[in-house]
DNA sequence: TGTACATCAGTGAACGCGCGTTCACTGATGTAC
DNA sequence: TGTACATCAGTGAACGCGCGTTCACTGATGTAC
């Protein structure tokens, strides 16, 4: 396997590889180019040809997350199991997961991440768009914000072990069939809290 | 005001305060004990005293978050309203929320963390305790993990600006209502996908 | 088929920096008598 | 009311460490002719 070429071969995977290890391990916080060369087996100094800094490495990361994420996404019939992808993805790719959502740690203006994230953004709202409008309600646009609050805020939770959780794709299914397909019973408008 | 004095005064209060100045602007990974020293203009090794490192100042953060949190939740009168304090919260404590539910930072043994968290747990249940029954729907522990996924999918999603909102409260309760009181005709029961 | 040259990927030594930690200390505060 | 002592909070110098960055370099690969 380890030929110990000069050259890597392919470095760049390498080192995101190892990043990712890190970051499924502890955190965004722990990582530091040096470390990653180390783990590739590589001089300190050969990463920088590849991400300039820590937080290229991580934007990188980012985009390759978003672009799994849209893939994951294209594949699912309808709005509930987009959903269940969506929190398949996030147990599949924890550490790509994590990074996504720490804009912080990203260079926001990164053309390749911007691309990355409008292609997982047109998924996620082609899902809401395939709902029938009964389901939907009247605002199409509050149901897509619904329905992406609920999964990322279950696989957050679930993640995080916050909500401990067995089977997380079964548990956000049947969740969301609570929440899209309730109880028979025609109820009353909003107002009317019990206190 | 700066008395100068030998004695701070409520260096612990000076510390956590330029501690969370920090993780609001740059994210907890921004922290480090030496420079909240210098921002709270005291000697560099001062706050060992208070936190003993990172972590400890981390979990101080994390466990006065559980407690604002359960103060904010117990005021509600019903399950929506506790969702709209909920993301009131996120937005009133930034930097308190996303300590909060990064595991990796804190310790999480620590018994003072572990009490407040538990504080919080009982007021996130006691909101799906005060549903009516035919809101709730057969399970009530999963429409509770709903309620909770959708509310902080919702803030968690806010608040990193990956969905843009003005009025945060104000959504999340048009949002919940869309959910917790859906349109008045009777559906079918699970299945039967469209694909 | 052979040679020359450009480009690219990785090396390894050197640098300066900020960090956490330790330690003997000192100033302030509280308490016992 | 006064003194002695213990405790606590903060100081400041020193240390060693890992980090990112720079730089002249070298080995490998690709391409032109």
């Amino acid at each position: 396997m380890s030929q110990r070429t000069y050259h890597h071969g392919d470095l760049r995977r390498a080192v995101l590889s190892a990043a990712l290890d890190v970051i499924r391990a502890e955190g965004p916080a722990g990582l530091s180019l040096r470390d990653l060369a180390r783990r590739a087996g590589v001089s300190h100094a050969a990463p920088a040809h590849h991400f300039k800094d820590r937080a290229g490495l991580l934007t990188a990361i980012a985009t390759e997350g978003y672009d799994l994420l849209a893939v994951a996404l294209a594949e699912a019939p309808e709005l509930r199991e987009r959903g269940v992808r969506y929190v398949r993805f996030a147990f599949a790719h924890p550490a790509h997961f994590q990074v996504m959502f720490q804009p912080e740690l990203l260079r926001g203006d990164d053309p390749e991440l911007l691309a990355a994230k409008a292609r997982a953004g047109k998924e996620l709202q082609a899902g809401v768009a395939g709902l029938a409008a009964d389901e939907r309600g009247p605002d199409a646009q509050l149901a897509g914000v619904a329905a992406w609050s609920l999964a990322h805020g279950f696989a957050t939770l679930a993640l995080t072990r916050n909500l401990p959780v067995d089977a997380p794709e079964e548990t956000f299914r049947a969740l969301a069939g609570l929440i899209f397909q309730p109880p028979a019973a025609p109820r009353q408008p909003p107002a009317a809290p019990r206190n």
